[in-house]
DNA sequence: ATTTTACCATTACGATGTATCGCAACAGTA
DNA sequence: TACTGTTGCGATACATCGTAATGGTAAAAT
């Protein structure tokens, strides 16, 4: 058995750390969404078996945490914002468009709390703007409050987004066409209001909705940060 | 071969319905969470084979959403609410009750639209207690603001019930304690606003969090209730 | 040079959602 | 009453998943 029988020894296995790791998985989420992320696929695209990964995460939704913190890397605005209302609105946008960028985050956002280095430095930056304005109960309530609408807001979006894209219609025309149940609900006259809403409703740029309903939760926390708390 | 010897036919396979597979599901949900439920244990729940269930939905996906609508049951409002402001609040603590009592609604709620009866007929409810307080399109908004706020709000609040529960420590404790990691990014000093609302915050009920959040917001949409559409 | 350690691939297990298929009980017809 | 279609159900099967356990092998330590 000379050296030319034996091959040669396979190679090294490629280095690995999360931020690969992380990487490859964003990579499939993007593509497939989050039920296209398995252990699996993700030590495919790195040459590495399954169990490889477990020396990086203990677990599947350790993966999904430091996926979301990578994201928030992309949120984290890059330079100081002016005052604190443009502050959160920046927080707020960002968030959207990295969710349109990134789908899966909807699916997400808002299921657990955010606690890596990302996350953290994202929220600094929001408290930081509205430091000292109130007390700091109220600051604290006033990003939770904008935070919640966004989180809702966004995953709505996407929502319709996704009923739009499944049935190849607008959400207008989507509720009252494409669903013969919604429609036969409608017909029913069991909801009147909600029969005016879809078949009068103007259809509004999801944008500018986020927008329009940002500011009014916006002006809402000015209001309460101009007068000391009730 | 007399009677005695041959087995009693086998009982006619319990009869099945929507109601009770969802009945089985949302039981399931409720002990053990979402992930409790899959389709094997369900069926088992009622004495039949997995596959059984496939004549009543035809994805696991549309059991969830049945799930969801109905607990919307569970939601909407027994006696018409006195003016909008109060159909709003009481459209938004019902679900948030509703979701205390079914935690895995907050891993449902706006994941995707909801079009099941009840789910429509609370929007309906909701709808028409501001119907004709300004244009539809205003109308509109201020709900679906109200509800993307409580939507998200109540998804944190659960996110934070259920780290509570895993670390066995109180929102407060938790994250200063609990999280080695949490602690030291706070030593960094690269937080310091987020470090005083960790340390110095007064740590608040999660129901009056949510009534004082759900209060802006609300006081918000009453500001552009008021006046005609910009 | 030998032992220890640390890592990594393999194997394996139980569970899952769902496609397929064959059967058995009923409905309707002759 | 015999026969035949139809319908709905169970069993089987498959691909996939997350992850526990195992065992080998290469680098580090002695």
């Amino acid at each position: 058995m000379t050296v030319w029988d034996r091959p040669e020894p396979p190679t090294r296995p490629v280095p690995l750390d999360r931020e690969r790791i992380v990487a490859a998985a964003i990579a499939l989420a993007d593509e497939g969404g989050l039920e296209a992320v398995s252990l699996r696929k993700v030590a495919a695209r790195l040459d590495a078996g399954p169990m490889r990964l477990y020396g990086y995460i203990s677990t599947k939704e350790e993966l999904f945490d430091l996926m979301v913190d990578e994201v928030h890397a992309e949120i984290l605005p890059e330079e100081r914002p002016g005052d604190w209302r443009e502050a959160l609105r920046v927080h707020a946008h960002r968030t959207r468009r990295a969710t349109l960028r990134h789908e899966w985050l909807a699916d997400l956002l808002g299921g657990r709390p955010n606690l890596g280095p990302n996350a953290l430095a994202v929220t600094e930056t929001t408290l930081a703007a509205l430091d000292g304005l109130a007390d700091l109960d109220t600051v604290l309530r006033a990003v939770e409050t904008v935070s919640a609408y966004f989180t809702g807001a966004i995953r709505r979006e996407i929502a319709n987004l996704r009923a739009e894209r499944a049935t190849g219609l607008s959400k207008h025309d989507w509720q009252r066409a494409s669903g013969p149940h919604v429609e036969k609900m409608l017909a029913t006259g069991r909801f009147p209001t909600l029969a005016k809403v879809v078949y009068d409703g103007t259809e509004v740029d999801a944008e500018a909705s986020f927008a329009t309903g940002l500011d009014w939760v916006l002006d809402a926390v000015a209001a309460k940060l101009a007068r000391p708390p009730a």
